[in-house]
DNA sequence: TGTACATCAGTGAACGCGCGTTCACTGATGTAC
DNA sequence: TGTACATCAGTGAACGCGCGTTCACTGATGTAC
């Protein structure tokens, strides 16, 4: 499996042929939910026997746990992205291009979205592989708030109660980043992260339905307001 | 099927025959999840022929149905208790009490808890009868923000910028309240509601792994924070 | 440059299992006179 | 109170389909001398 040569015909027929594999379970995902995953149905669309696909995923899990590590990659690289086209100092601005890449992705990657941020799927439990990914996005906002508390525009407010828990582990979260954070503002950029994933996941799983009818706006209000709580400035 | 006599005998075993299957539906819900939820199987749990259960259920979808009603009148309930046993002028206990109520249920629950608010079940479309009970969690914090705002605990803010159509988004929510609140005020609501959820859910599909041990701890604090947001102390 | 051997991709059949739903039927429970 | 008929619960077999995974095998692509 490890290759130390040249990549030979073989090998990038290979990769080749992973990647179509990965590319149909994403189409199937996305018309037919994680749980409707089907090898079988994904060897048919390839034109190979089922148990071809055995060649280049040793199991159905593995396929799966291939597409989450894709799906963290793709979310972690629009929030990278969307954030690196502002300025630096512009914390503010920041924080609204980030929330609106992570709607964007997952209004159009619904099932993945799902696949990440929804109920588990039965039966699989991710593997350490995907911690890396995952993490991508979240240190986006941790470079965010520390920039933003480096710059005077995210403010520390007197440390609401907590216990000596969770004040060890926001110590072990600060020891990640750096410039670091305070605890009051990583408390708060925690909320912020959970209600930015609870919009999106109460839009996109129907829970705004009879209630919102103009999500975009209503969207845009609520990250704006989330942006001030956020800086200390709510 | 509109029984319009007193119940007989017969009345009484379909009815208690019903229940027992919800519940051992209830059961497999919490042991593999929505997905693999399946007639044949609970059938043979309930000692009988797997088409017998059609004199119950009409389709699968029937019984997810009937188990998602359940589920948002169990959470319902949670919560309304909850409410109702903090004296009325109570906002920020009310609201306390709220969340640890969602949480509990949550974590006594977590299969129902990602049947409602996990990712849509594939091929199955919730049908209307699921509305009034899904409201029922919801509406007590509406309640509670009226009499926040009646009293004074609940203040408004300098309204935020918010589209037309979000004003008359809020217009409509508001008019299925009394007392009622204004925009400014129903925003926040809403925002902490989504935090409340997010929240819960990052810690139930263990988005919080590896970040926060002292979940209990955690979660008081972040949700003491947003009461007093909620409240317009931020 | 040519040959012998090892590696790999893909086949086809099979194992053993699951599922939702339909249908003709038996036997028990209820209803109307 | 007793009988004739209608309703309902549950059976058992079947339809038609799906799935993940294993295994012995063929034929093509690579590697080493």
């Amino acid at each position: 499996m490890d290759i130390a040569h040249a990549p030979t015909a073989r090998d990038r027929v290979r990769a080749e042929l992973v990647e179509e594999i990965k590319a149909i379970g994403r189409r199937h995902l996305a018309q037919h939910g994680a749980p409707a995953l089907s090898l079988r149905a994904i060897a048919r669309e390839a034109g190979m026997v089922s148990s071809a696909v055995y060649r280049y995923f040793p199991s159905r899990n593995e396929l799966i746990t291939a597409l989450i590590i894709d799906a963290y990659d793709s979310i972690g690289t629009a929030v990278e992205q969307a954030d690196a086209k502002r300025r630096r100092p512009d914390v503010n601005g920041r924080w609204l291009a980030i929330c609106r890449a992570v709607r964007g992705w997952a209004l159009a990657n619904p099932n993945e979205w799902a696949l990440l941020f929804g109920s588990p799927v039965p039966g699989y439990a991710a593997p350490i592989d995907t911690v890396d990914p995952a993490a991508r996005a979240p240190l986006v906002l941790l470079r965010l708030v520390a920039d933003g508390v480096a710059a005077g525009e995210i403010i520390e407010d007197r440390t609401a109660t907590m216990s000596r828990a969770v004040r060890s582990d926001f110590a072990a979260l600060r020891a990640s980043m750096r410039p670091s954070a305070p605890d009051s503002v990583l408390a708060r950029a925690l909320a912020a992260w959970a209600q930015l994933f609870g919009s999106v996941s109460f839009e996109l799983f129907g829970h705004l339905h009879n209630v919102i009818t103009d999500y975009d706006g209503y969207f845009e209000m609520q990250m704006r307001a989330a942006g001030a709580v956020l800086a200390g400035r709510g």
